[in-house]
DNA sequence: TATACATTGTTTGTATACATCGAAGGGCAT
DNA sequence: ATGCCCTTCGATGTATACAAACAATGTATA
């Protein structure tokens, strides 16, 4: 039993088929061909087939007319509106969050959650441990959400942050300059507090505000480190999948 | 060549299946056995899959713990927040075009609509012309939210319709009485109004407020249909999928 | 009596052959 | 030369057989 690569063909197909299309192997547009798919993976249409129904449902393909799939293309313009459209949801969930009133709880974790991410950039000048804040910022992200309630609103909110380049974390791993990411990251933490503050204290709108507002810098700062630097993508997943 | 029932059988195997759940016929929670289902629908298994897949990317079914499919359950709670989640993304696709500014041939379009939905329950006391008023009415949601532009928020928003007691003509369908009926269709056609006269009027913040109000105003009828009579859901689709 | 294990049945996963559809290209007629 | 039709080819759609995974049930043994 050491080799375990049984598992599944179709979680497998559908593994290395994401990541092509991440990692920009498969330009937005490309059509896709069971066949020559299942004769480069190994394995019979069948899980190819399953594993493209998979990914067009997370969004990365879609349904081709005619039948079959192709890649998504996103443009920019499509990739700052996944990010506003992500903080309209958060906000929306934060708001909820407020109005319903949160466990006290589950509040005392975020909290805790917050002052972890405060580490990631404390002493050591301007130097920001970025893994673990990427980490510590989408668990953040998921706990303030999962405050609504909401299975209907939580869904939907998954579906958007699953675009590579929507995820909260994804556009920090974008900051080129150690110096404006600290300083941005800096402020972004201030809004993390701010949100709870205001979800604890009931105030839904300010909290909606907020989160609108902490997802707009985040739009802006994956503006600027895109247009910066065209090329700026390699390495950051989901980056490639931006055409135009 | 008379007959022809040919087309995809996975198109008949998804509608025949949507039709079945929609209509209550396989309750929230039923888990979907493809050999029964290929048999009952005198198909074979492939398509039959192949539908269950659309399905659940439509959201009416979602994929079960260890393979394989079954119909999702709404609770009132959901049914609430899918409407409120409908209020925002219009807000959001209201404010969005408000701020970019809209086409003026598609403005001068919206306002027939809107010409052609008042005609929908004049005169005749307070008599309302329903079907004519929901389809006008699913037309002028569709159009307004199209000024924003942007495809990836149309296409969450789609998807957020589809659910069928979501779509915003569902509710208008759930009113039972006409007299109340013919009271909250006025005051919907004037926040109709009210709406794009905000997105002329580049006034984002408003038209984002003005959808949500509306979208509120339909999640509180929908409560009060559904509350009143538990069993106003014959008829109405989508409706039977409510559970609790 | 309880537990471990094997056996059986049900359901999905996978492979593959065949059918069908649609587009592209070539030949023929005008 | 051009337009139309027919053939052909390549792609997905469909059927079906077989494999594998899982659960339930029964049985044997401690």
């Amino acid at each position: 039993m050491t080799e375990s690569k049984s598992v599944n063909l179709t979680k497998r197909a559908t593994y290395e088929l994401r990541q092509k299309i991440i990692h920009g192997g498969l330009p937005g547009g490309t059509r896709l061909f069971e066949v020559a798919l299942s004769e480069e993976l190994q394995i019979s249409r069948t899980p190819v087939r399953e594993a493209m129904s998979r990914l067009a449902e997370e969004g990365l393909l879609e349904r081709a007319p005619g039948g079959g799939f192709q890649v998504r293309s996103f443009t920019l313009r499509d990739v700052t509106d996944a990010i506003e459209l992500r903080g309209v949801l958060e906000g929306t969930a934060a708001r909820l969050a407020a109005e319903q009133g949160a466990d006290p709880d589950k509040i005392s974790e975020i909290n805790i959650l917050l002052d972890r991410l405060d580490r990631c950039f404390a002493g050591d000048g301007d130097q920001v441990d970025f893994d673990a804040y990427s980490e510590l910022n989408g668990q953040f992200h998921a706990r303030l959400a999962d405050l609504c309630q909401s299975p209907v609103i939580l869904r939907e909110l998954e579906r958007v942050k699953s675009l590579p380049f929507a995820s909260p974390s994804a556009f920090v791993l974008g900051q080129a300059e150690t110096a404006r990411s600290h300083r941005s990251l800096t402020q972004a933490q201030a809004q993390h507090r701010a949100m709870v503050q205001a979800v604890v204290r009931r105030e839904g709108a300010r909290a909606e505000a907020i989160a609108r507002e902490h997802a707009r810098i985040a739009r802006g700062n994956l503006e600027e480190t895109f247009v910066a630097d065209s090329q700026a993508s390699d390495g950051v997943p989901g980056l490639s999948l931006i055409v135009r």
